[in-house]
DNA sequence: CTAGGGTTAG
């Protein structure tokens, strides 16, 4: 019957027809089939789509919705179905039963995964909140509001306006309405949707609707950290406890802990008293200060106002006391803690792991983890980042790569990006962007998203080692999924800008973000400052640095000097020093360095005056006495910078005392003070003294960089020990060093100018063996030579005639 | 209310 009546009217309506419908006029399925049979025949033909429906509806009702909504042919049809389909089914289902529209709705959600409109979704929260069912009514108003935040646009995020029209027209009659209502606006401020629950509070008020005290609590923890706080606050009529202990945390985050000490005093809090929490906030916001000591009277006045202090009261203490090195301290009181009838979690093990690892204690943090083993509790995410961490921060970043594939292997990752982040860090900050990326790419494959702060690593990476081109195309891919960048991202652009020589570009970028208005972090300044400055154009670095009303930061100033130090313009340095002291920003060991550089420079220049240097001198020593005043410790950099200085000018005995001291000074020496030193044992001739030095540095493990093995050798063969320079290179290829063709040809070329040939001859057959062709340069050095040019020519090398 | 990620200068 249906089928005739399909037929019949399949001509009439065709042109009306969704293709839901249109495919359902031609699918001649089983279910159709017994609709047919069981089903009533239609008498009333009538184009109207309303109509159809409701045929449609009492045959689904008549061969009842499940066996209706699981048949194949259904299955067929879904992806056809429109909201607003499902929306006319849903109203007609609701004058039946209202349980059977939400069986409707859900069903379609869960079977098929149909994603309900707004007016939908709307309906069955009414029916949710009528039944008091909140639990439900909750996830599906969350899930509404997070489709609304991704389908509003960049600048607009007025997506609650709609919601609130519905509301208003189609609703306003339910009883339960005011419930939903409030229910948005709990949820929108939940979820940080701040705009939008403003905007819903607003419309509330119009309507003279209630708004709940957790609504109006979540609002006010929105705005806490701002001046608006007290505004809600005033607005709020049955103020709980909640509401004063957000006002609390608030004032603390607006680093007004002395208005929240005192608001915690006042009779605002009637018969309530203060919580526990309250005296948290502020007990975390003085130990951030490093103020431990306060933070652990307000945990005397916990116990003392006969309140419990709690698992936080205590893990805030416990991570004070860690992050100010109190290690000992923070043990005994996670020990402790039992005795106040509360037991340590894994964020007191995580604390004390990291307590460990800033001190760079890893038995230590192998110790804790093993106690919360016997506890019962297993590491988790954070307790392996924090190790992750540790690992990338000494540099051990293969051990970093063994740390998350074993996090891999458990299983625990896949709901956190933070631990690849720190991955993606170490990587590129050792300069293997390479690995970075390609473990960047591989996140989506383990269901991860990457977010702005791992596309910044990765871009900041991508830049500073060149990669430009590269950083680019994921600053657009960034974009394109909407991912906001952030002055961070964009300084590692203007980093790459200034690194690829475009400072035009760098410039305009940062003409244009200044033009937008907001406030710029001094730090992309710095950045083009340094651009311009590294560069040679101290004329434009000087101009930035000026000309904009911004307040130079200590990075401003040492990037110019860094400048000026590199063409020994002492004098300027000496004036920007002076600046800078005067303004009351305090010069760093980064500083200093830049200084002893210049005068390092200065005495270069003034090389043959001896009044000029032997005043340069002075000046060194005075630097060095102002350092010490100042409190300040050099660090490896710097102890690098003046022995390099002492070197240049021959104080040997001194640069090596230096040395030591770096060494007592517990300052691991860099291969770069190696280098530094085996260079000037090399260049004053005491190349015994330098093996010796080379050897001890072995025999101690200390690792060498390349420069040390080739300064070496090739002072050996300049110097007529080529047995030594052989017993060296060995030592170079066996040590897995990458040994080019140019450090064959530094060897050859000074042998052949020794005329040493058989040593020659013997470093020419080693670079063959090793698959390495010889070049122009190299033949052209042999063929110089007359005891090699005969063996030369044998060798087939002569250039082409 | 507590624990984990990204920026500039030598």
């Amino acid at each position: 019957m249906i089928c005739r009546w399909i037929a019949f009217n399949s001509s009439k309506v065709s042109r009306t027809l969704s293709p839901f419908s249109s495919l359902l006029f031609t699918k001649s399925s089983f279910s159709v089939a017994k609709l047919e049979d069981e089903s009533s025949p239609t008498t009333n033909f009538t184009s109207d789509l309303r109509d159809f429906y409701q045929e449609i509806l009492f045959g689904m009702k008549k061969i009842g919705f499940r066996e209706f909504l699981h048949g194949h042919h259904f299955r067929g049809l879904v992806s056809e179905l429109r909201q607003v389909h499902v929306e006319e089914i849903m109203a007609e289902l609701m004058s039946e039963s209202s349980d059977l529209s939400v069986w409707f709705f859900k069903e379609l959600r869960d079977i098929y995964g149909f994603r309900h409109s707004r007016f939908s979704t709307l309906l069955v929260s009414h029916i949710f909140a009528g039944q008091r069912r909140f639990k439900e009514l909750l996830v599906i108003l969350e899930q509404l509001l997070q489709e609304e935040g991704k389908s509003s646009t960049f600048f607009c995020s007025g997506s609650a306006s709609l919601l609130c029209e519905l509301l208003s027209s189609s609703f306003r009659k339910w009883e339960s309405t005011g419930l939903v209502w409030d229910m948005l606006l709990f949820l929108s401020s939940r979820l940080r949707m701040v705009d939008d629950s403003l905007y819903i509070l607003k419309k509330m008020k119009d309507r003279n609707l209630n708004v709940s005290t957790q609504s109006y609590n979540s609002v006010l923890y929105n705005f806490r950290e701002t001046d608006k706080m007290w505004d809600v606050y005033k607005e709020i009529k049955d103020k709980n406890e909640h509401t004063y202990s957000t006002v609390v945390d608030g004032l603390c985050r607006q680093q007004k802990l002395e208005d929240a000490v005192l608001f915690l005093r006042t009779s605002e809090w009637k018969d309530i008293g203060p919580s526990v929490v309250s005296f948290n906030s502020i007990m975390s916001s003085y130990c951030k200060l490093g103020f431990v000591d306060m933070a652990k009277s307000f945990f005397c006045t916990v116990l003392k106002c006969g309140l419990v202090p709690s698992v936080y009261s205590h893990n805030i203490l416990i991570n004070g006391l860690c992050l100010v090195g109190s290690i000992a301290e923070a043990l005994e009181l996670a020990s402790d803690m039992n005795k106040h009838g509360v037991e340590p979690d894994s964020v007191t093990y995580n604390i004390l792991v990291k307590g460990f690892h800033l001190l760079g204690m890893i038995s230590g943090a192998g110790e804790v983890i093993q106690d919360m083993l016997d506890k019962g509790l297993s590491p988790d995410v954070i307790t392996y980042t924090i190790l992750l961490c540790g690992q990338c921060q000494l540099g051990n970043i293969d051990m970093g790569l063994i740390l998350l594939k074993d996090m891999l292997s458990r299983g625990f990752e896949l709901n956190s990006i933070v631990p690849y982040s720190v991955m993606l860090s170490g990587l590129c900050k050792t300069g293997r962007v390479d690995e970075a990326l390609s473990l960047f790419y591989d996140l989506e494959a383990y269901g991860l998203t990457p977010d702005l702060v791992a596309y910044s690593i990765v871009i900041h990476g991508l830049c500073k080692l060149g990669k430009f081109d590269m950083a680019v195309r994921l600053f657009d891919e960034m974009c394109y999924k909407r991912i906001l960048p952030n002055s961070r991202t964009l300084g590692a652009i203007l980093l790459g800008l200034c690194q690829k020589g475009m400072l035009l570009e760098a410039r305009s970028l940062l003409d244009s973000l200044i033009s937008s208005g907001d406030t710029l972090d001094i730090i992309l300044y710095n950045i083009v400052i340094d651009g311009y400055a590294k560069s040679g154009c101290i004329k434009e670095a000087l101009e930035l640095f000026k000309l904009y009303g911004l307040v130079p930061s200590v990075v401003s100033y040492t990037t110019l000097m860094d400048a000026y130090a590199n063409c020994g313009s002492i004098k300027s340095i000496e004036e920007l020093l002076r600046e800078m002291k005067a303004e009351g920003i305090p010069p760093t060991n980064v500083t200093y360095s830049v200084i002893f550089k210049g005068l390092c420079v200065g005495l270069k220049l003034e090389n043959c005056n001896q009044v000029l240097r032997g005043r340069i001198l002075e000046k060194f020593n005075h630097v060095l006495r102002d350092m010490e005043s100042e409190g300040i410790t050099p660090d490896q950099i710097t102890f690098n910078t003046i022995i390099q200085y002492l070197c240049r000018v021959k104080h040997l005995s001194r640069a090596f005392e230096l040395f030591e001291k770096m060494k007592s000074q517990n300052l691991d020496p860099t291969s770069a003070t190696y280098n530094i030193l085996i260079d000037s044992l090399c260049v004053y001739g005491y190349i015994r003294k330098a093996d010796r030095f080379l050897y001890s540095l072995q025999r101690r493990n200390v690792s060498l960089s390349k420069f040390a093995y080739t300064t070496l050798i090739k002072a050996h063969c300049v110097k007529g020990d080529p047995e030594m320079a052989v017993i060296l290179f060995h030592q170079l290829v066996d040590r897995g060093f990458d040994v080019s063709i140019r450090d064959y040809s530094a060897v050859i070329n000074r042998l052949c100018r020794r005329h040493l040939a058989n040593e020659s001859k013997y470093f020419f057959c080693l670079m063959l063996s090793r698959g390495i062709s010889p070049d122009l340069d190299i033949c052209e050095v042999m063929i110089k030579s007359d005891e090699l040019l005969s063996w030369t020519i044998k060798w087939g090398l002569l250039p082409d005639q």
